[in-house]
DNA sequence: CGGCGCTTGTAGCAAGTGCTACAATAATGT
DNA sequence: ACATTATTGTAGCACTTGCTACAAGCGCCG
């Protein structure tokens, strides 16, 4: 096996982790230990802990698109139907982990962390740019940044167990 | 001084510099230092960490319902205009602190922490019912739960430094 | 005055943090 | 076979974390 494969094995190990944990429960030997290795390698294998948080995190991001291409209709659907459908995907519990993590993401971002600011704004844009591509709409950048609000909004307010706000927030609409 | 006094005096720098730093800065040491006192008095007046951060929170909450009253018009307004308001409102940077906090919170609820959930949804629920009093609406239910919603996302977006996005969905409404 | 309880400082503990120095092993090419 | 390089383990450092044991100071009541 060579290193590369090791490295992405690993990778894929510890982005296992931070979904399942979170990003606060993420120091060096949690993580290790997840990948079934040591500290010590892992800073052979990523240079720092930001380098290594920040692959990690392009590689959920990554998995993640991969699991919308699997939610993915064949066609552009009208915004209500579109945010119905995505609404419910992102409290499935297959998403939900992302959607943690994504919180975490930004709620150090808004700290003020770089690593978090950047990586949360390049997953948030493209994901704006997929629901965009999924909207069948006279004016599909103003529903995009809509949708997003409001699909961001559900996942801040589940967060705090306030999910029955979302329901009856959308109910309106379907 | 009796001891209630400084306690309430201790309290009040403790939400200075959780508001000004975030809670994942906030740990005993740093505390104490911003309240001018030891992390061996915190512990003694507030019998534990979760607890001190309890008390800390619901401080905060306290002083973003009063910083609310003087953002609040003399009579109920409809959805559109208070949706405009409060969105202007929650970035300004008066406010902004307290939405930062509130999305630690919302973070730190999401990964388990049971003192977090319960104050984030109590804080949520408040948000909630006096939005729903400012409205003016024949569903003020459903236009409370959409503007919560709305605004929630406005700040998540804004955290990661997608703020033109929240301009861009909200500027169709106003 | 004397004792008693509230308040506070000093010092430290055990665990965890990111990270590193050093050395031993394994692989690789010449 | 040998030298060099890549990989890995052991051990540790300096620091932070929440929390605590102990004792000294303090005022207050008898």
């Amino acid at each position: 096996m060579t290193s590369d494969e090791k490295r992405a094995l690993i990778l894929d190990k510890l982005a296992d982790h931070v979904l399942a944990h979170g990003l606060s429960a993420s120091s060096l030997r949690p993580l290790a230990k997840a990948a079934g290795t040591s500290d010590r390698m892992l800073l052979y294998y990523f240079t720092d802990k930001s380098a290594l948080i920040a692959e990690v995190l392009q590689h959920i991001a990554a998995r993640m698109v991969i699991a919308m291409e699997g939610a993915t209709a064949p066609q552009p659907l009208p915004y209500d139907v579109l945010l119905a459908r995505l609404s419910a995907a992102l409290s499935d519990p297959g998403f939900a982990p992302y959607m943690r993590v994504f919180l975490e993401v930004a709620s150090g971002a808004a700290n003020g962390d770089a690593t978090l600011s950047q990586i949360g704004e390049a997953i948030g844009r493209g994901f704006l740019d997929w629901g965009k591509a999924q909207l069948q709409s006279d004016t599909p950048d103003i529903d995009a940044a809509r949708l997003m609000v409001t699909l961001e909004g559900t996942v801040f307010l589940r967060a705090i167990g306030m999910g029955d706000v979302c329901r009856t927030a959308l109910g309106t609409i379907e």
